[in-house]
DNA sequence: GACCTTCTCACCTACGTGTTAAGC
DNA sequence: TCGCTTAACACGTAGGTGAGAAGG
């Protein structure tokens, strides 16, 4: 239907790789109060969790994917009077890590199929070796992250020579060991199914709901 | 201390690839009480589990590891007067499946280094689309069967053609969608934890026994 | 005291067990 | 009736939640 209008777009650019987050409405009602992650010594999963789509991957090649955190900016963060400020120069980055998806390596056609999930990654603040868990990822506390995924034309995940790096803006957080916003935990509760426990009403699926 | 000792192995023969079953005391238990393996729609897990362990390989080498269920006879059995008897002949035998392990393709020094378990394969008795679960082997209610682990020195799990088998006889079972022989209910409810609740002793690990 | 971190807890999800009753 | 299969169930394992108290 659209062979009447000249394409403007060049073969190379509509094969290029592209990224793009599921759940992204949710990701936005998170955004918009302020996200905060916990952080604990074994790891905490993200809520919501970074789940994306691909498109654009060539179908027979080998592809790994990787999941990462990069600092918004250098400053150290603080909850006062019910908002976030930037209070004073943050702590030295640690060295980049990356969660390496389960399914690594796999081909573009198996990755374009469904959603690719990194629910399985673990935030943490601790890097000593008592407290390791496989795939963490080290971070400070209170200091503002976001989440980026790196695609490697590669068998191997340390091949960094390919890698494309995509940033996702609306996943930006600032890391805590407590919630601080009472509305960002309002908003955790009543998406979270694990924490479907602390809900007061009886909506999203309750027993008592149905019954 | 083995020195004065003349080698009569050949190098080609030290270098070959050897599959021992892990925890086979506990499978001859079972063996020795003839054992079944329960099927349903969406599959169900063997117990005991299938972990094995791999020497002779090379270590830099990468190998694709896999689990299939071979037919021991072509008969079809009954439990009968407290045992199983052949009963008339058996079902034409399903295309041959394979549960390809998670792990694979890793290299020999990764595999060598611990046990491989197949613990995440099922067995089924359906072959229905809206019953897929993936990694479900197919087989037939009440016929003999024992598990075979299947090396591949290759990336690719379809590239048959270095494909070795190892036949585990003590694994040898019969397929049920009830168990038959109260014997063998017993030993399964001693020994999987995930059976806890019908033990009626308090031993094995069960909290009253440790305080 | 103020701020942040850690640990334990009740309460969930998710799913692996044999039992039992019903179905064919 | 008999033999076998299916689905619902209570009861485990395993682990993801924020709350709240305790610690630094």
């Amino acid at each position: 239907t659209s062979t009447t209008i000249p394409q403007l777009v060049s073969s190379s650019i509509s094969s290029s790789i592209n990224v793009s987050l599921d759940q992204h409405e949710l990701w936005e009602q998170f955004h918009n109060v302020g996200t905060e992650m916990i952080l604990t010594k074994t790891g905490r999963r993200m809520f919501p969790g970074c789940r994306i789509r691909l498109t654009g991957l060539k179908p027979a090649s080998k592809y790994c994917v990787l999941m990462s955190v990069a600092r918004d900016d250098s400053y150290r963060y603080r909850f006062q009077n019910g908002e976030w400020t930037a209070a004073g120069p943050g702590e030295v980055e640690f060295a980049p890590r990356y969660f390496v998806h389960q399914d690594s390596p796999a081909t573009g056609a198996k990755l374009m199929k469904g959603l690719v999930s990194f629910h399985k990654a673990k935030l943490s603040n601790s890097n000593a070796a008592a407290n390791y868990v496989n795939g963490k990822l080290i971070m400070h506390s209170m200091h503002k992250y976001h989440v980026r995924i790196h695609i490697i034309e590669s068998e191997d995940p340390s091949n960094l020579e390919t890698m494309q790096t995509f940033p996702l803006p609306v996943t930006s957080f600032i890391t805590v060991t407590a919630y601080q916003n009472t509305e960002l935990t309002k908003l955790k509760i009543a998406n979270n199914p694990f924490a479907k426990g602390f809900r007061e009403d009886g909506a999203r699926g309750s027993k008592s709901a149905r019954a």
